[in-house]
DNA sequence: ACAAAAGTGTTCTATGTACACCCATGT
DNA sequence: ACATGGGTGTACATAGAACACTTTTGT
């Protein structure tokens, strides 16, 4: 693909040459993305900004930014745009849906290409980036047929305030930027979705290398919003995880936890 | 959204008013179509249109064009793109993937937004557009692990040529144009992945408001490249959709067809 | 002793798959 | 008579959900 001028035709490299590429009127393009953790309290969490400008200035919006044109691929962009918000690289990216109506941003036709990463409890260190005057972990919470959001107690920041320095905020999907209320719906929608057939849990662990059952199953749980059966849980596990080779047992005990022992077991990831 | 403007303060105003969204670099956006139909052979076929003009001259590509800021969501870019190549309106159209690096076209960093249409037998009226030289349907062919495309003996022109007129055309996956072959294989995918959990069979029959269960068997088997059980087919029928009320039985019989009627049924859709 | 989680077993039902078989029609 | 599809029934394996029960630890 890269090589196409070198292979193609004298007249065609004139014409591609010539080629004035803005003589057509063109949206700008944004990289966002719906990143979710796992609080201390076992609650599923997305990463909310707050904006320090306008539009929607002093509202809570997913974290995004611009496309660098003929520099990088939107995929790239995704990924800076997670390195910048939360420090993190190789983390697992998935696209989740364009939008694209041109009333979206006031300023202009902005087309955003939105991207879901699952981010390591306790590995998530959030950066106040420089246009962003606040970043916070929310709860998802679910109340009378709609989506809330309540701020962590425990927050890590900058100068790692107390939990009393920040107290909880209580948000509504209508005090979110932009059209961000119906992407985060549209995000837990598939998260929920592909939790039954994808390993997406995994990559919500603390250690994906040591970890046990009943850790497993409450990240299910939560994503979920519904408790789930013991016995059931380690059976589709064995069958669907270890039968399969893509979790190895560990024959270690995760012990000193105040009752019986249990088993700990590696993922090993989807290689053959 | 469409009212911002008039909500917000002064200040912000202002702020908005003067904004020059001009100042960064942006990308190009096209909306894309994979448009799946079954030809006479009940065989799975796609729309290709044989590029007129550079880059990729004479090479074929899946429809498609460019959004118009300001005027379209990229849903509707779509749907228009749609009709201009097929005349058709009000045909499913469901968000496939987002595609955007930067050398993807020669001209410039284009962010291709692709969609997939599933458009029923006989109703493909193909309109040659202006700035393609001609259009066509393929036969999806898979041979040595490969993707390969036969264009349709049976055709559908503007002059509404013979069968004898159109020579048969095989196509490589590396004849196609831009990364349109990762495109239509990821399409393929996920038309395979949904037809065991969405109802869009339905969208690819003659007649969705009287069709035989054999009918709609064809077209799963030509999406999945396989044969089927006839009996579990009928059940999986019953159950799925006939229970949920999501297809009535019209108590008449397809008669005259060389073998015993069958009994005929209409695709409801899905409202409650 | 008790709380908390670890871990095992049984039962019922729904689904997917394989396969054997008979039925009705036009040629 | 026969090809072609229409249509029914049985049998088996597996997955999911409900639930009862025992085990092992730290406090």
């Amino acid at each position: 693909m890269k090589d196409y001028k070198k292979t193609c035709s004298k007249e065609e490299l004139e014409f591609l040459n010539a080629y004035d590429s803005e003589k057509y009127k063109k949206p700008s393009v944004t990289a966002d993305i719906v990143i979710f953790t796992m609080d201390e309290d076992d609650d599923l969490c997305i990463l909310l900004i707050r904006r320090g400008g306008f539009p929607y200035k002093g509202c809570w919006a997913i974290p995004g930014g611009f496309l660098e044109v003929d520099k990088e691929s939107i995929d790239e962009a995704a990924r800076r745009e997670l390195f910048e918000e939360t420090g993190l690289r190789d983390i697992p990216l998935t696209q989740l849906y364009t939008f694209g109506s041109p009333d979206r941003d006031p300023r202009m036709h902005v087309v955003s290409v939105v991207y879901t990463a699952l981010v390591p409890k306790d590995q998530l260190k959030i950066r106040a980036g420089d246009d962003a005057s606040d970043a916070k972990l929310f709860k998802i919470r679910y109340e009378n047929n709609g989506l809330y959001f309540r701020s962590t107690s425990v927050m890590i920041s900058k100068e790692d305030l107390g939990p009393e320095d920040v107290p909880s905020e209580e948000l509504a999907s209508k005090d979110l930027a932009f059209d961000h209320a119906d992407i985060i719906q549209l995000a837990i929608k598939r998260l929920r979705n592909r939790i039954d057939y994808e390993p997406d849990a995994f990559a919500l662990l603390r250690d994906p290398t040591s970890f046990t059952i009943f850790e497993l199953k409450k990240i299910h749980e939560s994503i979920k919003n519904r408790s789930l059966d013991t016995a059931n849980f380690r059976k589709a596990f064995f069958r669907s995880y270890l039968a399969t080779g893509r979790v190895r047992d560990r024959n270690e005990k995760r012990e000193d936890t105040g009752h019986k022992p249990a088993e700990l077991y590696e993922f090993l990831g989807n290689q053959s």
